[in-house]
DNA sequence: GCCGTTTTCGGCCCGACTGTTTTCAGTCG
């Protein structure tokens, strides 16, 4: 474990799980709730979503709920000497060895410390050796190891070859979850079935597919499910509850429940943990105990059909999942003050798409015609749509010929709309933040369009300060409306640039400049948190699918989670409005 | 170690599954 200057938020956490483990194997009882306290702060900074260290350049570390003075004391020495002496001395006892092992599944810190202990592990090639020690039948001979552990720890460590090495986005594990709907259909052991986990709560990206049935019949439910033939391999399987290993490394949980109780089990493995954690807490302090079968109260079981009567027994407010993230929803709940979040069907446009006018772009034009577009626009009930083709290359034009074939466009776009459609298409344009904060069309070739978004597609690691800078400039001229896809990340493969977002939002609030939620399923962006905070400012929002193809507008629906995610209403967002509203704000 | 519409002291979410035991520890979500 190095601990340095400039720890991200990742290495944060398994930073306060190794002390968590230290303190684990040194004496469990002793320690038990300095423990969970740990391990806990190890969750709070993971999900953070800004960076601990920007919390500590600008405040206190202890405003971060399970941090509190001690952490946040060796934390913020980290940060100004790139050294804990504190943790450096419980991390002695822990050996090297042991932390690598406990990243294997089965492993946890009391397995890792015995066999580095018993096997003496010096830390190098540690899988390598432990393999062999497994395969030469040493574990098993460890008190407390049998063969069968030994047999799960040499599968463990075949597997950890091919563990994604990161999660997936959320529309690539609906398609997976809805595989194994489709298998578990076939079967008539169940009332119900429902995709729940971090899937229910529409997160950006998905670590394993949890689903639940309803069922009188848990037995054959889960043979069925165990015999899911896309399956690697059972990882357990008992009454209530089973688990899959499918390729690539995902993990399929599947809980049943009688219907009686299935509104417990709605809520319990909707998660997320750090909700339902936060949740029976709460119901704690009223003499009520939670769990996936219903409300304990004085050892007396009530059971829940429904999930909305579970929450309502304790009190609050239906939930809705996207919000269930221990951000403040369950006091908003019993307040009875949980904003009415945006829905689908309150889209009334589609912001960003491309359509395959030859726009002679050095990106990518879309694929479908602008009738076609239309077309779609019009069976998803929307009232306008925006063409956002990329602007045209510099390269090989000059300033007239982009002109040309934006006049080209605008005659385009006339032409579309003087049919006999109920679908309005402005004449808009995407156009690239140079790496100054100019923009690569004339004055002119601006005043041609409707309205226009910018967005970053170079240069995307500039410092927060000059990053910003070029935002803002770029963001300047009247015709430019909207912010698009703004921290360019791309899940899983781009990190999102470094922005001032007090900046931005202040700035977009009084010159009536929009951000955008970008619904494509690899971006997300802007993510929830930032959606958050931006309605906190009143900044207004769109949403845009940036669809390439027709099939693609039908992702609006993540782009919606997303905003639902950052407790956005209907209000929060332009394209909601008639389009003779959305005119007038224009 | 953290935290506070019963507390600044005294609590701290809850259950399933597995294997190695012979009543429970370890791990996981």
């Amino acid at each position: 474990m190095k601990i340095h200057k400039n720890l991200t938020n990742i290495e944060i956490a398994k930073l306060l799980r190794a002390v968590a483990a230290s303190y684990q194997i040194q004496d469990e009882s002793k320690n038990k709730f300095r423990i969970i306290s740990y391990s806990r702060a190890a969750d709070a900074i993971e999900h953070l979503g800004t960076e601990a260290k920007d919390i500590w350049d600008e405040g206190n570390l202890a405003d971060i709920p399970g941090v509190g003075i001690n952490i946040s004391k060796h934390l913020g020495e980290i940060f100004s000497t790139g050294k804990s002496k504190h943790f450096e001395k419980i991390l002695r006892g822990i050996p090297k060895a042991a932390l690598v092992l406990m990243d294997l599944p089965s492993v946890g810190p009391k397995r890792a410390y015995r066999l580095s202990q018993e096997l003496k592990l010096s830390g190098k090639n540690t899988l390598l050796v432990l393999k062999k020690y497994a395969l030469a039948g040493k574990i098993a001979k460890i008190p407390g190891f049998g063969e069968e552990i030994q047999a799960d720890i040499l599968k463990s460590i075949e597997e950890s070859k091919n563990k994604p090495e990161s999660r997936l986005i959320l529309s690539v594990a609906e398609n997976i979850a809805l595989k194994i709907i489709d298998w578990m259909e076939k079967s008539k052991t169940f009332f119900r079935i429902d995709v729940l986990g971090s899937l229910r709560r529409m997160a950006p990206t998905v670590g394993d597919i949890d689903l639940a049935c309803a069922t009188n019949n848990p037995q054959k439910t889960i043979e069925r499910f165990c015999s899911y033939p896309a399956k690697i391999r059972v990882l357990n399987k008992g009454e209530k509850s089973a688990s899959l290993l499918l390729s690539g490394g995902i993990r399929a949980d599947l809980k049943v429940e009688p219907p009686s109780s299935y509104g417990a089990l709605l809520q319990h493995f909707t998660g997320s943990k750090h909700h339902n954690v936060a949740l029976r807490e709460h119901a704690l302090k009223k003499g009520m105990s939670l769990s996936e079968h219903g409300i304990k109260t004085k050892g007396k079981l009530v059971l829940f059909s429904v999930e909305e009567d579970f929450y309502k027994r304790l009190g609050m407010s239906f939930i809705p999942p996207e919000l269930r993230e221990d951000r403040g929803e369950i006091e908003a709940a019993l307040n009875h003050n949980l904003p009415q979040l945006i829905e689908l069907k309150d889209v009334r446009g589609d912001l960003q798409i491309h359509s395959n006018f030859d726009i002679e772009t050095s990106h990518d034009i879309g694929a479908s015609s602008m009738e076609e577009i239309i077309f779609k626009a019009k069976s998803l009930n929307y009232e306008y749509v925006a063409f956002t083709e990329h602007n045209p290359s510099q390269k090989g034009h000059n300033p007239l010929q982009i002109l040309d074939i934006i006049k080209k466009k605008r005659e385009k776009v006339m032409h579309v709309n003087s049919s006999e459609n109920h679908v309005y298409a402005f004449n808009s344009l995407e156009i690239d933040i140079l790496p100054d904060g100019r923009l690569p069309v004339s004055e002119k070739a601006l005043d041609m369009l409707d309205f226009a978004l910018v967005s970053i597609h170079s240069s995307f690691k500039k410092s927060k300060g000059e990053m910003t800078k070029r935002v803002l400039n770029a963001l300047e001229h009247p015709k430019v409306k909207i912010f698009a896809h703004p921290t360019a990340r791309i899940l899983g493969k781009r990190e999102a640039v470094e922005l001032d977002w007090e900046k931005i939002f202040e700035f977009c609030l009084t010159n009536n400049k929009w951000i955008e939620i970008n619904a494509d399923p690899h971006r997300l962006d802007l993510p929830d948190f930032l959606i958050r905070e931006a309605v906190g400012y009143g900044v207004k929002l769109t949403l845009g699918t940036d669809a390439h193809a027709v099939d693609a507008m039908g992702n609006m629906r993540y782009g919606v989670a997303m905003a639902r995610r950052g407790w956005a209403t209907k209000e929060d967002i332009v394209n909601t409005l008639p389009l003779k509203d959305f005119l007038k704000l224009l």
